[in-house]
RNA sequence: GGCGGCAUAGCCAAGUGGCUAAGGCAGAGGUCUGCAAAACCUUUAUUCCCCGGUUCGAGUCCGGGUGCCGCCUCCA
């Protein structure tokens, strides 16, 4: 099976080959967030995107280095930090480590390198520039410097734009000591009182684009197999970045680009500038992080994504049947002892041997239920892994998981063959389960916040059960009514009462 | 003005030339249950925005139209 991904460049999904000889090493850089404020639920799916993306290129045995950077010194920042009279470094310092709460709170995990651009200045952004204009693609003009966008051919390759058809329509004001209104700053000149750093055109700070090519070149190389952001990149930073570090290299700077859709609110794109933005923070207040993740992951991520209230409560009510079913199956199988799964497809194969295959021989032992559960749950994996190798195709992925529940759940009522031992299969269906959740960061174990002590629930239940056997309803009801206001929904099965906490 | 995307059931959402158009949520009926919950079973799009075309065959490709959205300024 091969992995096909969406490539910007191209237009097309494409077969993904990484270009390292040994074709297991895959390097990947991810724009990630400016920090100046609180990350909004946009944030979270494009982080959350290429963690899953980096979850699944692990998992088909790929060895990534992921990179993802920190914006935290741009125009936007300064503003902010002159807004709020504090220093920039402190509204920086603060917003980063908000951002790190906010994603471990998501449950998104980290990347291998997180670089901050004030970190790269002297290292690798200022040489960068410096080359540019040795090569003749840059000019400084009173302390700023700007990449002439005429001098590189094929400028507009990745937006599938033309610089002609660009100055027409083009909404900025234009700087007069440009040579091209699509010029764009790779250095600029700082103002009295702006955060500065010593270069060869005088104080100033780098531009919003060239960090990236900096910083993604540094630690993954001058070509690189994965780049990604949010589609609103694409034009102008992401084309911009493909003009300066090919102009500096003359090697083509990445293989597949890759962009994630928006989250909009009432079909209108999720940004500051509209107000109309919810931030992680107040959205974990209202539901789980995984409930989150699951609603980010059920369209598929190139598409755009409508947040609401509804749509959570959506993902909530599926995600819950999981995880009834992960207790259900975790309270059945801890207590009894389980036969290995090699035991049991032995006790299949040779009771019913291969020439008694016919189900209407009713000589021999039928195991035509069990059989027919291992090649669902085998199938359910295998269509789970086509999905996600169609450009990681969450949406798909995730009804097979559906699926999978459902197969579990019909097999566990369903009447078993009593020769082999039915808790070893739904074992088998479980962990499968676990395992590619896991690739979707779904099913974690997680302990539950109880409202009140575990002894205190079970005495409550140790007092309904007697009423109930004095067949005493009104004091059973009013039990279960009271753990209910507290958020413990009792189940009465077959093998006695089981309770779970409200989701 | 230039470039790009989207339109599939009540709602959400997969599907990119070919068996009966995934899956979820909601709804209806049923089994189980003291009642519930959970689960299971049955059911809910002769049809994929509209009009043409290509093809033995199109939701899927091509042309035209309508509607919505995004980028071209900071943006995930």
């Amino acid at each position: 099976m091969s992995l096909k991904v969406y490539n910007t460049l191209t237009g097309k999904k494409e077969e993904f080959i990484p270009l390292n000889k040994d074709g297991k090493k895959v390097n990947m850089y991810v724009c990630g967030v400016t920090v100046y404020d609180d990350c909004h639920i946009g944030h979270a799916r494009g982080a959350l995107t290429f963690d899953i993306i980096r979850n699944y290129l692990k998992y088909k045995g790929y060895d990534v280095k992921y990179v993802r950077n920190i914006t935290d010194i741009d125009d936007k920042i300064i503003e902010r930090s002159n807004e709020l009279n504090i220093p920039w470094y402190d509204l920086v310092g603060k917003y980063i480590v908000e951002y790190y709460k906010d994603m471990a709170a998501l449950g998104i995990k980290k990347a291998d390198m997180e670089p901050k651009a004030t970190e790269h200045i002297k290292k690798d952004i200022v040489g960068l520039v410096s080359q540019l204009i040795d090569k003749g693609y840059a000019y400084e003009v009173d302390g700023d410097v700007y990449f002439e966008v005429r001098k590189f051919e094929g400028y507009g390759k990745l937006s599938g734009r033309r610089p002609d058809d660009m100055l027409s329509g083009a909404r900025i004001a234009v700087d007069e000591r440009k040579r091209d209104p699509l010029d764009f700053a790779l250095w600029k000149s700082s103002k009295p009182g702006e955060p500065s750093w010593d270069s060869p055109w005088g104080k100033g700070r780098p531009g919003w684009h060239i960090e990236c090519s900096a910083m993604s070149m540094s630690y993954l190389g001058e070509s690189f197999d994965i780049h990604g952001g949010g589609k609103d990149l694409i034009f102008p930073h992401h084309e911009n970045e493909i003009a300066q570090s090919e102009a500096a290299t003359g090697k083509p700077f990445v293989k597949y680009w890759l962009h994630n859709g928006f989250v909009q609110v009432d079909k209108e794109k999720m940004s500051k500038s509209l107000g109309n933005f919810f931030t992680i923070k107040d959205i974990l207040k209202k539901y789980p992080a995984e409930v989150v993740r699951f609603f980010l992951l059920s369209t598929h991520y190139r598409n755009p994504i409508d947040f609401s209230d509804a749509r959570l409560e959506e993902a909530r009510k599926n995600l819950e049947g999981f995880c009834i079913l992960m207790n259900t199956l975790k309270r059945q199988l801890e207590s009894v002892s389980i036969t290995p799964l090699s035991e049991v497809e032995y006790t299949i194969k040779n009771l019913r041997g291969e020439k008694s295959d016919d189900e209407s021989d009713w000589h021999t032992p039928d195991f035509s239920n069990e059989k027919n559960f291992l090649k669902q749950i085998e199938g359910c994996r295998k269509n789970f892994e086509v999905a996600m190798d169609d450009d990681f195709n969450t949406a798909e992925a995730i009804g097979y998981l559906n699926k999978l529940r459902t197969q579990i759940n019909r097999f566990n009522v369903s009447k078993t063959n009593p020769l082999v031992d039915k808790n070893t299969l739904l074992k088998e269906a479980i962990d499968i389960l676990k395992k590619l959740g896991k690739i979707l960061g779904l099913f974690e174990e997680k302990k539950a916040v109880l409202p009140i002590p575990e002894e205190e629930i079970n005495s409550l239940l140790d007092k309904r059960n007697k009423a109930r056997e004095n067949k005493d309803w009104v004091t059973a009801d009013a039990v279960r009514k009271k753990l209910d206001t507290l958020g413990i929904i009792l189940e009465d099965r077959a093998g006695g009462t089981i309770w779970r906490v409200k989701s």
